[in-house]
DNA sequence: ATTTATAGTGTAAAGATAACACTTATATTG
DNA sequence: CAATATAAGTGTTATCTTTACACTATAAAT
C-alpha cells in the first residue's frame, strides 16, 4: 500500500517572476520575447529551471538577479501554478515570485542580451502560457501587502518626495488619494524622515526628499503598531 | 547559452494538506504518525505525490479526500516549500493547501487505516521536517482570509447556532469577540437565514438554527458589498 | 415555584475615514 | 522685475465604523 513500493513521478520545476518597477507615475512589469519553442517570440514573464541542488527560494533570486542585475531584491512568493498543460511544450510545475525593484538599479544592458522590456502594468499585452494569470494574482497580493507592510518603498529610490509615493500608491491601488488625507496618514506614522533637499524635476516650487525609517518602523512594530495605507 | 541545451534537472513533488476540522470550540487539524522513515513514527500532515498526469490542484483534492472522505473540499493553496533539504530523506518540492472541512463528514473509518487523529491547534504537537511552519502560514492566511470572505461555513455543519458561528470565529482570531457586537455585524450582512428550529444541546432556552445563503451573498458582492468580520 | 445556564438584545462614546479649497514657493515669461 | 503658471503643502468637519458595556428572556431541571 505505501507509495514508497511504487516508482514516484518527477517533475521540472521552473521559476517565473513578475519583476515590478516604478516610473512614470505607473507600475512596469519586466517582460521578454521568448527565445524558444513553444511560443517563441511571445511576450514572456522572467523565468528559468529550478537546479538540484538549490532551494526554491535560492532558484527565484537567481532568477531575478540574472534579469536584472541586482541582487538583494525584495520578493514574495505569489504561488504554485500546476495544471498538466500549462506549459503546451511539456509538464512543467512553475512556482512563481514577485519581485519588487529600484527600477533605476536595473543593469540596461542586460535588457538587450535578454530582449527585455518594461511595460506598464495597464497596457500589459497577452502573455505566454499562464502568465497574465501570475501577474494578474500578483497583483491582488500586491494591494493587500502593500496596504499593512511597507513594502512599496523597495520600488523606489532611497530619496523620495511624497507626491511620488502617493502617486505609487495610487498605481499599486488603481485609485486616485486624497493628497491630505494620504501624507496625514503617512507622516502620522512616523516612519519617514524629512531631508533637507528637495527635487525640483516635477516642479517650480520643489518637493522635499524624504527617506524611510526601518529601524523606526521596525520599533513600532515591536510595540505593536502597524503600517496601514 | 539558452537552457534548452543543458539538461534540466527533475524534481519529486509532494502535496501536503492542512486539513482543519471545528469542534469542541476550537480548531483542530488533522495528523498522522508518519509510516516511513525517514522520521517514521512522528507526527505529519497529510501528504502525497503529485502524479505526471494530475494537475497540482487535483493532486491536493485528491490526498484530502484519500485521507477525510469527503469530496468537494474547500481548500486554498499555502504555497510551495523547496528547501533543499527540507525532506531529510531525499529532496523533494511540497505545496502545501489548506483545507476546510465540516469535521461530521469524515470518514471515521479511515483514522484508523491511515492512524489519524485530530488534534487542537493550540495544543499542536511538534510535527516531521517543516510541517510547522506549513501550519503557522496556514493560520495567517486563514485569519485574513475569513476576515474577508465567508469561507469559515465550510467548517460547519450546513445549519449552525451564532454562539457556534462566533466560537469558531474566536478560535480563528484567537481572541474574543463581543456577543452583541458579532451578532450586529454577521446579521447586518443578510447572508444569513434563521430558521425555525432550535439547538438544545447547549443550553436551556435553545439557540436557533440559522444557514448561509451563498446566493445572497453572491448578489451582494455582485453589488460592490463585502463581508467584514 | 425556584433555580440555573445560556440566548438574545440596544445605545452611546471613541476612533477612523472621507470629503473638501485655499495658500505657498519658485521657475518662467513678458 | 512684475506677472503668471505650476505643483507642493496645509486643517477642519462630517460621516461612518468600531468598541465598550449590562440587563432581560427562555426553558429545562430541581
Amino acid at each position: 500500500m505505501s507509495p514508497i513500493f511504487y516508482q514516484k513521478d518527477v517533475h521540472l520545476v521552473a521559476i517565473d517572476c513578475i519583476i515590478m518597477g516604478f516610473k512614470d507615475n505607473d507600475l512596469h512589469i519586466l517582460t521578454a520575447r521568448r527565445p524558444f519553442e513553444p511560443f517563441k517570440g511571445g511576450w514572456s514573464l522572467m523565468g528559468g529551471f529550478v537546479n538540484a541542488n538549490e532551494s526554491v527560494n535560492n532558484a527565484a533570486k537567481r532568477v531575478a538577479a540574472e534579469f536584472t542585475g541586482i541582487s538583494n531584491i525584495y520578493m514574495e512568493q505569489v504561488g504554485a501554478y500546476g495544471d498538466v498543460d500549462r506549459d503546451l511544450g511539456e509538464r512543467v510545475i512553475s512556482i512563481a515570485y514577485f519581485a519588487l525593484v529600484d527600477i533605476e538599479l536595473f543593469d540596461r544592458s542586460l535588457a538587450d542580451k535578454f530582449n527585455t522590456r518594461w511595460v506598464k502594468v495597464s497596457l500589459l499585452p497577452q502573455l505566454v502560457f499562464d502568465h497574465n494569470d501570475m501577474v494578474r494574482d500578483t497583483i491582488a497580493i500586491l494591494q493587500k501587502r502593500a496596504a499593512i507592510k511597507p513594502i512599496g518603498f523597495n520600488l523606489l529610490s532611497k530619496e523620495f518626495t511624497l507626491p511620488v509615493l502617493q502617486s505609487l500608491y495610487e498605481a499599486i491601488y488603481q485609485e486616485s488619494i486624497d493628497k491630505r488625507n494620504f501624507r496625514k496618514k503617512i507622516l502620522g506614522m512616523e516612519i519617514l524622515e524629512k531631508l533637507d533637499e528637495k527635487d525640483k524635476n516635477s516642479s517650480k516650487r520643489g518637493a522635499y526628499y524624504y527617506q524611510f525609517n526601518k529601524e523606526k518602523y521596525d520599533q513600532l512594530v515591536q510595540q505593536g503598531l502597524h503600517f496601514s495605507l
